[in-house]
DNA sequence: CAATTTATTCATTTTGTCTTGAACTCATTA
DNA sequence: TAATGAGTTCAAGACAAAATGAATAAATTG
């Protein structure tokens, strides 16, 4: 057993090594750039940027913290906080960790890029291509019905449809390996 | 000089191959499918709905169609028609077509996967990477300056991004190779 | 067991994007 | 030159996504 703290503590638990401007209260403006970035970044990929934000901080920060810290330091609502984190943590863009002597579970940022992509295909784009393959077979049934004339110029496009969809799925085993390293 | 139609004139400047089901009026079945499919996509790109419903009868009809027919297949007002055709214009997704005897823009889909994946990458990825290399090289900078400890724990996190950065944009080109068959 | 801390849920509000349609321009034609 | 047709623009409205915060649950502690 070790000796725990069992009365208030900081809004942070790791000493704050009085470099950091404002470690807590807000974010420094290098946090806010690097920040910045991810937000960037999620208005591609159609994320949320409260959920930017979060794995931002979490990133750039390089150690781990609470839920209280990330309201803070983001003026985020509680709500949003715990559905971010929510998010991240199915993503798998950020892992728990265990703080001793603090009842409150820390969050750090899994920066392991070639993980974090090949969880991004596996869950958002490989389902997306199974769905279009199979509506693309319903689809050329459809094609295979209708007369001569209207079909000759039709087909075309529906082949070309699933060549696309093949390409693009032959092509993420290739990403993968790029990023693997 | 070519005789011209100058009186009224139906729907579809083409002849309406009696075997399509509502060739004007409304979109058929199948036409259907294929639109909600361009729909998918357009999701994941965080496009409007509108302009994947008219590149997607534009895809699938396979002949030039006017904005007036965009409008009445797809019951969209006059103003998303306009704007969509602009965006896809503008985006090399479709191309104008002149059609004799009408005064109408006619409008096709470009088809080809390699020009329009090229064209995105230069037009959306390129400048985002472009902007986040000029703020990484800002936030090494801010990195410097900071004291010792500090600087420790957070430098390898912005080296980190700089890497992500560059084999981003080293992977275009793989890209492009890889469609460009 | 009551009080406190931590965290989640979800109905409501806020924010931001998409669509609409009226007003307009420009070209054509009777 | 007035009337019609094709097309664009943009303010306002409709709609969808995200953020909020109150209610709640669950765990911990005095």
């Amino acid at each position: 057993m070790r000796p725990v703290l069992l009365t208030k503590r900081p809004k942070s638990p790791v000493a704050n090594d009085h470099a950091t401007p404002s470690a807590n209260g807000a974010v420094t403006e290098m946090e806010a750039e690097v920040i910045s970035l991810f937000v960037q970044l999620s208005r591609v990929l159609g994320q949320p940027r409260s959920f930017a934000e979060i794995y931002g901080l979490l990133f750039i920060s390089g150690r781990p913290l609470a839920m209280d810290d990330l309201i803070e330091r983001l003026h985020l609502s509680k709500g949003s906080a715990s559905q971010g984190l929510k998010f991240l943590r199915n993503a798998g863009a950020i892992r728990m960790v265990y703080a001793p002597g603090d009842r409150r579970v820390h969050y750090e940022a899994v920066a392991e890029l070639r993980n974090l992509v090949a969880r991004f295909l596996r869950d958002y784009v490989v389902p997306e291509l199974d769905a279009s393959e199979a509506r693309l077979q319903h689809i050329a049934g459809m094609v295979k019905q209708m007369p001569a004339g209207e079909r000759e110029r039709i087909a075309p496009r529906v082949t070309m449809l699933q060549s696309w969809e093949k390409r693009t799925r032959r092509f993420l085993p290739v990403v993968l390996k790029l990023l693997g390293g």
